[in-house]
DNA sequence: GCATTAACCACAG
DNA sequence: CTGTGGTTAATGC
């Protein structure tokens, strides 16, 4: 709140915001001191709490987000039922894929712990991007791994098993918190949904690895005891 | 056949 | 929303 109120005094007092933030994406670190300016104009930072809607698919968008701090899930309405795609921490673009061709969102990403992001007019970024070649570059860095990692997530969700899958998303989160404990930020049934498989199942599999000692479990806080075990089953299920 | 896996259903906290 | 148990369908040995 007080950032916020800080943020608007700059912004009115003609501060140069985005050329001051110490978060800068790696595209943003390409801009020169004009381009920063620029940016600083034609862009806004907001607070979402966990559980806001940050983008919904099918609504318009005209803007490219860029997640500050927290943590954020893409997730897109299928045909049978909703689904989480991914599971980010900042720093992450959101909005990249559709924006350039697109003005309508073809997923959602919702907040799941605090977050701070900062939406970004698409018709400057547009500009950037056809303007700044080394800008450029690192956007298509990014879309990149984008790729790759969708690409990787779908051979690993048809072909492993849910105890591979359901360990996979425990190292994620390890990863994401970089902590050996950690408090799930999802319910059973969206960790379910994440892992392609029932509420039950992710019920079933979290208590058997407690009692395996891999993991303990209480509620929602987890704390990986063998690591190495639970790479392990990652791997082979 | 029999065992394993995972989905589905139901019911209790 | 969670945890658990029972049932069932599919698949592999």
């Amino acid at each position: 709140m007080i950032h916020i109120t800080l943020y608007i005094m700059e912004k009115e007092l003609g501060f140069d915001v985005c050329k001051r933030c110490g978060i800068k994406s790696m595209a943003a670190r390409m801009l020169n001191d004009n381009e920063l300016e620029q940016l600083s104009d034609s862009c806004a930072e907001v607070d979402f709490k966990k559980g806001d809607i940050i983008i919904k698919q099918g609504a318009l968008s005209s803007n490219v987000i860029y997640v500050k701090t927290g943590l954020v899930k893409f997730h897109l309405n299928g045909p049978i039922k909703e689904q989480i795609i991914r599971i980010d921490r900042a720093p992450v673009f959101i909005g990249l894929p559709m924006t350039f061709n697109d003005k309508i969102n073809y997923y959602s990403a919702t907040a799941i712990e605090p977050t701070r992001v900062c939406f970004i007019d698409i018709n400057i970024f547009k500009r950037f991007v056809l303007q700044n070649g080394d800008f450029a570059f690192q956007i298509i860095v990014d879309l990149c791994k984008n790729e790759y990692s969708s690409m990787n997530k779908c051979v690993n969700r048809t072909q492993k098993n849910i105890n591979g899958r359901i360990a996979d998303a425990l190292l994620h989160f390890n990863d994401i918190y970089d902590k050996k404990e950690f408090v799930l930020p999802l319910s059973r049934q969206e960790l379910g949904n994440y892992t392609d498989t029932s509420r039950e199942n992710v019920s079933r599999i979290l208590t058997e690895l407690h009692h395996d000692q891999i993991i303990k479990v209480s509620n929602k806080r987890i704390k990986i005891l063998n690591e190495e075990m639970l790479i392990l089953i990652g791997k082979n299920g």
